[in-house]
DNA sequence: CCTATAATTCGAGATTATTAGAAATATCGA
DNA sequence: TCGATATTTCTAATAATCTCGAATTATAGG
């Protein structure tokens, strides 16, 4: 997971809908649940729903399967662990978490990272 | 925390210019960074790193102290080890992160959760 | 008190996201 | 093939966010 990917997946989690939509597909498991269905847990329109698991889908953090006419949402776990593990190898370092022995080499580029005062 | 303050940390954390400066925070450690040498560092104009310190602060991402005439802003560590145990407990549920021990009562509403289908 | 420095707040414009109905696409069963 | 169901794509309106210069507030040192 590099910085662009974890804010694509940020920015897929950021919404209240999105968010709501995610954690039902993880209490759902790998069965999933229909877009109909979620859009109908969720109380909005197919076509707002659908732009929804869309921004999921791109961010990895969802996957789709057709079964028949309806198309089942999954949660992709593997994203949600990179993620976790992006927030905790480049945002903890030596402050949060218990243990931090992954260096996780920074994608910070180094111009900014080592970018002299100019008035010292 | 709950659905909602994740939301705003999730929000905080998904744009470039706060990513990397929080991520600027973190590695500077307890010292902090000025919000004028931050805005430096990232080449935006003060007025546009005050907006994004702002939303960082408002999530509890970042404290802020002044010193003098600077107003130095620090990685409140708290706030993102509560982020990532949050994303662990209610987003990986059986499927990811090694670990799942903690039952971490859901903030799904029931009338969600629960809802049944209006035609089985 | 005056000037310089460091930040924030204000305000308006630009950009990007979200919403949702209507139209289009795909699948199934008769 | 036709009609019903499930979903996505298109479109345009609305809403939210971001940008940044100008004005404002706070501190320090003559």
């Amino acid at each position: 997971m590099n910085s662009d990917h974890a804010i694509d997946c940020l920015s897929a989690l950021a919404k209240d809908h999105r968010l709501a939509a995610y954690r039902l597909l993880v209490a759902a498991g790998d069965g999933g649940i229909a877009a109909g269905r979620l859009a109908e847990l969720l109380d909005i329109p197919a076509s707002s729903m659908s732009f929804h698991l869309t921004q999921l889908a791109q961010a990895k953090l969802v996957e789709a399967r057709r079964e028949s006419r309806s198309i089942i949402y999954s949660a992709n776990y593997a994203t949600m662990t990179a993620l976790v593990a992006y927030l905790t190898e480049n945002c903890c370092k030596g402050g949060c978490c218990e243990e931090n022995d992954a260096p996780a080499k920074s994608d910070l580029p180094s111009a900014i990272a080592n970018k002299e005062r100019t008035a010292p």
